[in-house]
DNA sequence: ACATCTAGTTTCAGTTATTGAAATCATCAT
DNA sequence: ATGATGATTTCAATAACTGAAACTAGATGT
């Protein structure tokens, strides 16, 4: 089951020695992944690494096959990566809550007519894990695998929220142009056995996610958040 | 551009120093990922390291929201990776390969009634990336994110096979219960700039895929092999 | 042709970071 | 209580890793 504690800083003591090499190479990897295609000067600029650093552990990464260099010199993720990119989506309790949540947000938008995601927290930030999206023409898009800080947003509060009672109707929270200008957001918590484990967004146009569809759209995710939240501890549960 | 140099043994002599602990690092990110949940023993056994070292290893990967480790002690894959894995089939050459590649293989189905793959190269191995599932009752399903060896498999001889011009018909690949008995694989090559970049199987019931099936298969998967390699060269030339 | 700039690659002396065997702790089963 | 197993901590020893500097390669400008 998900548990996101909050990361312990670099002294903990219950991690004597830093692990330096590694998290290096691990932050380069984060940082051509994240990019799309970077050239060895810029992934050392964004690691803040001496070059001839970050060239070793991108060697490293090219001949495990988790990066490829193309012709240009850019790096980008290579087959690797890709295939432990793919077991991830399909193995593990992020890939369960997706599998889970993923009918649920396509009926929040029937129900809606709004884009609705989900999104688990990572870190000091929010990623946007899942999606189904409105069918009208205007709609909200292309959020899936982005992040946002918790501080300050609407899925940031839910995030951060105390877990109720499994079942028991979830806390909304709202917000309008806190990421991008028009755009309103109703989250709702996902609660899990001790903590809450995600959140459901639901994001559209504010002129049009406003009073009487507001308040069926406030309903319809909290809906949605206690069917995830009661599956999560009967899988066997059918949804509502 | 997808380029994939066999990778450089140990004693690399262009990387003097092995990066050990990067290495160690990476495999153990590997081996969780690839194993859904896995306890700190079967981690640190499977990536033949002792406990403490491993255990310092995961540590990291979870302080950096890499991993998880849920109440029963056991690894996954956090929302870090969740990401990051996001963000690699979303960006990059492999993910650019996939959405060329998704209709051809959606209209193989449509020609073919069978289940079709989109395969790359992975070290020694070939890794199915995608896939669109024929909508018969008794279907090929779930291969993609498995990895088979180059070795006695017709995808692996077709991801060996060097590189024709683009638009030349590719030379078709047939097996037979090499990977599960019963089981034929028709595969085509996928040719880029310099050296083949994936391949397209159609996976079926060998009874299904002979004779005048089979004829016709092969001549649409060759047709969408030419289509998604002639598309790689013009990313803007419309699919036939 | 030559000079300059920039990205990339190699070298190796110095020492930091990393290691893993062993001890200890925690939990569970009998 | 005892024993087994998985997990965690400890710390002396040194292997592994580092990055500044030198070098290479390619592109651009004069």
């Amino acid at each position: 089951m998900i548990s996101t504690r909050v990361p312990s800083d670099k002294s903990s003591s219950s991690t004597l020695h830093s692990s330096r090499s590694a998290e290096r190479v691990l932050n380069l990897l984060d940082t051509v992944a994240s990019s799309g295609a970077i050239s060895l000067t810029a992934a050392a600029a964004q690691a803040d690494l001496p070059t001839s650093t970050a060239l070793r552990h991108l060697r490293l990464l090219t001949n495990r096959g988790y990066l490829i260099r193309d012709d240009q010199g850019l790096y980008s993720v290579g087959p690797a990566f890709v295939r432990m990119a793919l077991a991830s989506h399909q193995r593990g309790p992020y890939a369960r809550l997706t599998a889970l949540a993923q009918p649920g947000l396509e009926r929040l938008v029937e129900d809606t007519e709004e884009s609705a995601y989900l999104a688990v927290r990572d870190g000091t930030e929010a990623v946007y894990i899942a999606t189904a999206e409105s069918r009208r023409a205007i709609r909200h898009v292309g959020w899936v695998g982005r992040s946002v800080p918790l501080d300050g947003t609407a899925v940031g509060e839910a995030l951060l929220a105390s877990a109720e009672t499994p079942g028991s109707r979830p806390e909304l929270h709202f917000n309008t142009g806190a990421i991008e200008p028009d755009v309103t957001a109703v989250v709702a918590p996902i609660f899990g056995p001790s903590q809450v484990v995600g959140a459901l967004s639901l994001l559209g146009p504010a002129d049009r996610l406003a009073n009487e569809r507001l308040h069926r759209a406030s309903e319809a995710i909290a809906d949605v958040a206690v069917d995830i939240s009661l599956a999560l501890f009967s899988p066997d549960r059918p949804s509502r």
